[in-house]
DNA sequence: AAAAATATGTTGCATTTACAACAATATTAT
DNA sequence: ATAATATTGTTGTAAATGCAACATATTTTT
């Protein structure tokens, strides 16, 4: 007898669990987004320090980017990175001092500019970078089919540009 | 005349090109998802500013995570978080302070530990800014189909979980 | 032509974050 | 039983990041 009562007050609890459910902030896209980026970006660490990879994962992301962009200009290259001139500039100092890219002052629209490009030793460390790290990188995604990869990589890209338009850069 | 041997030097360079094309990690979904969630944090950011909401994302984000698991202890709740126990602790100072949450003293397999619960002015806080955040956050994501997002969403969760297994968390 | 605004890069500072060391206590190993 | 190890939280410090201010030069406005 006592258990139909019992039963009864779980079906309440359940129906006013329902009508007051909310969504939460930590089960929304956004978070999932940040969580997930943020143990990528550990892994990289760690897998940067692990095989003894002389350069930081934003200092490899620069680099390729500069391989890909050449004769950028150190504002250009912050926009593409999403990092402010200070911190770019600093990053590629050190690229620099490594002998992975090369400065040069020119100008763009008539302003003097610092532009750059990659060195044959920059892209020699780039490639070898890439090779050391493919195979862990793909060990990570290999469990979903790559062309549900290609789907998400473009859902997010689309949600990119969105993005993109709302946010104050500043750069 | 000419045209002919031209023609026939980009054709060269196309194949050559082809052959030696690199992934790029800035074409990789690692970095995709690192830029998508960077600039996801920099407009959360900014709304909270605009809004004036009086704590930052990541109080934010704690307090969620306390409301839905009521008596958690901080070494658990740095976990959830994906912080380090030192950072989660002076989160948890500044909640505290605010009059967010309670924290107690407590055992947890026979250990002394600190555990917590949001309180009645702290559930008010985190529904007030869910329902001020709301509208904006949907209007990012409005352009692509909910189903989509889930499809999404689904996805990333299991990386994550293929991540949280890959990466040493030491928290 | 003078003043205001813009573009680019650098410097300094304040905030955030990560990491290591520590204190206190409990468990496990020798 | 004593020593070694593990758990939990705090404190201190070094590194990363962001932001504002500055210096320089150019364009636009008045």
């Amino acid at each position: 007898m006592q258990h139909i009562f019992f039963t009864t007050y779980i079906k309440i609890l359940t129906v006013i669990r329902m009508a007051e459910k909310i969504e939460h902030y930590t089960d929304s896209i956004h978070y999932e987004l940040e969580q997930t980026s943020r143990l990528m970006k550990m892994l990289g660490k760690q897998l940067f320090e692990k095989l003894e990879i002389g350069i930081t994962m934003d200092e490899y992301a620069a680099l390729d980017t500069i391989s890909i962009n050449a004769g950028i200009c150190q504002r250009d290259l912050a926009k593409i990175l999403i990092k402010d001139r200070a911190n770019t500039g600093r990053i590629l100092d050190t690229l620099e001092q490594k002998g992975f890219i090369t400065r040069f002052i020119d100008t763009k629209n008539n302003r003097l500019v610092k532009k750059m490009g990659i060195t044959e030793k920059g892209y020699k460390e780039l490639n070898f970078i890439n090779k050391k790290i493919r195979h862990y990188f793909e060990s990570v995604t290999h469990k979903v089919p790559e062309e549900t990869w290609n789907k998400v990589q473009s859902v997010l890209k689309a949600f990119r540009l969105e993005l993109e338009q709302m946010v104050e850069t500043n750069i």
